[in-house]
DNA sequence: TTGTATGCGTTATCAA
DNA sequence: TTGATAACGCATACAA
């Protein structure tokens, strides 16, 4: 690959000059910026980026750290972060998790090394440890769950979310909601399981957890469980659209119908939602806007206009959109 | 951020030995070693990849770029590069190009002047121009759509996959498939296509084929027209998921159901496929698979254990899963 | 406005 | 086995 001198050389020029004509900063004369920028291309001329960040302490790329790329939440989030890094001027590390405390530390750790100019992070629990990254002063804006200690934060309003969607249930006149959650440690599904509590307990009903680990094939097996009980749940609350298509499998087991014999509403506008019959009601949290708050938010504090503000937080609001799942026939009803 | 010098110096060695302790190169007296990784530890040292990189002549990088982060597809292969890639000690910049030239041809630019160690790149078009990386030296691994001019190519058996698909709605007893595809400089769409072709030709049959933009919001619409049209099509071979809930959304308006009315079937098997009603018959394809094989293919290539062979091409099969959205009741035949 | 020269933090070469 | 030192390719301070 040429290098800054190859071209110095076939625009009989210096270096600095060349540096300084292929980054247009400071006065250059024209005519010796036209030379270079013609033997830049005629050679083909790519910078070399590692040398660039060398020089500049300080390269163009972000970490973004997620737990679960097959969950369409987080992609559309990705593709929000990646869309406004790409548009200021960054190259976006992909990271993977899997939910797995491991893999989350080393990929930190790697993130850290690898010197990245900032970091969007969804911690797998809230005692997730940035701290490799805050320790060399790398700007990290947590997303989607809380974290104990953390930088600047985005989400949406779980708590508040779960409790518009079971109100929304009991409205429909369901008298025992369940919610279908994930592990304790999670923070934003334990914060849709206490939204959802605390309705039921208002209305003073009982309250029917289960709580679905990640990777579990026996999800389906354990939504069973539930409608195997002694008084099994009339409706669902479901806090990821991955569980939605766990309960939906179950129902169709015992050929039980939303919208008819139980009720089912779900976090997240999957794109599938309005495909199965009847059409899956949701609570919509505005995954994309929330990537690209989070960018916003990292690119501020990479600019250090914000050196001395402390941590920020940004929710976003959730939308209920009322489709057929949730629906309680007249027909129904006591 | 602490350097190696800051290392050396607390534990009274040369920065050549605590390069040589903490990459475990070479024999380095097991007692200053102790006392390096010791020292480091305190100091919570994070090698500076930038150096290292630039010392080293190479990243340890790889950049994935594909078309749609939002198809799971997509999704699902990406996960196979990322874990591969991560086990290999790689890291993966994301790059989405949203089906975009400009996009694509900047990306690529970009991840040439990151100098990654190589590339996974699902093409826009097959005359995309990855000519940038392989100017610079930097391996390609083709994904899902030929290339032109490209490197190793990894992807599933379109042709054959859409032959045995249309050929089971035949079976099936429809009598009027069509075909809902891409824009036909999108390869892997286009093979599908004609794998449909061949058989309806076969059949003496009629080819209904409607291609659909990527961004089209008037993909219903579309649909809609060859339902009003004179001969409307009794199936449909649609040859990504996102269509199919295009078909489903068309469908549903006219309060046609799949598996009685018309029959359906799609490429991909999402996760949604089982949640409709009927379930969705599909041609599967193995996207992680296929991102697991890419990896393996580019990390062969960067170790230069293939450097003299010529572009291999691998096709995964592709599998037929018969559930009812393609079947067609007795009753309605004729 | 241009050129020369230095240093960014590592790794690797070479001499001790 | 260890240490001093020279690159790696670029950006910039400084001198011209």
């Amino acid at each position: 690959m040429p290098r800054l001198v190859d071209v110095a050389e076939a625009a009989q020029v210096s270096v600095a000059t060349v540096s300084r004509a292929l980054n247009n900063s400071r006065s250059v004369d024209p005519v010796l910026a036209d030379r270079v920028r013609a033997a830049a291309a005629k050679l083909r001329y790519q910078p070399n980026a590692i040398a660039r960040n060398l020089r500049r302490r300080g390269t163009r790329v972000w970490a973004l750290v997620i737990t679960n790329i097959n969950n369409p939440f987080y992609t559309a989030l990705a593709r929000g972060v990646e869309e406004a890094a790409s548009e200021l001027g960054f190259s976006v590390l992909l990271y993977n998790t899997e939910e797995d405390e491991a893999r989350e530390r080393r990929y930190l750790d790697v993130a850290a090394q690898e010197r990245v100019a900032g970091a969007v992070v969804v911690p797998r629990a809230n005692n997730s440890e940035v701290s490799s990254l805050l320790a060399a002063g790398i700007p990290v804006v947590v997303v989607d769950r809380r974290l104990d200690r953390g930088g600047d934060f985005v989400t949406a309003a779980s708590f508040e979310g779960a409790v518009t969607a079971t109100e929304h249930l009991l409205h429909e006149q369901w008298r025992r909601p369940a919610c279908i959650s994930r592990p304790a440690d999670t923070p934003t599904a334990e914060q849709r399981r206490q939204g959802y509590q605390a309705v039921v307990d208002r209305h003073g009903l009982p309250s029917v957890v289960c709580q679905i680990p990640f990777h579990a094939e026996e999800g389906v097996a354990m939504v069973d469980e539930l409608l195997d009980g002694q008084e099994p749940p009339d409706s669902f609350l479901t806090v990821d659209s991955m569980l939605a298509l766990v309960v939906l499998h179950a129902l169709r087991h015992r050929r039980l119908r939303t919208g008819r014999d139980v009720g089912l509403i779900s976090f997240d506008d999957a794109a599938w939602a309005q495909a199965v019959e009847p059409p899956l009601s949701v609570v919509a949290q505005p995954a994309y806007e929330i990537g690209v708050a989070a960018a916003r938010l990292l690119s501020e504090r990479i600019c250090g206009s914000f050196d001395e503000t402390g941590p920020r937080t940004v929710t976003m609001s959730t939308t209920l959109i009322v489709r057929g799942s949730s629906r309680r026939p007249p027909s129904s009803h006591g």
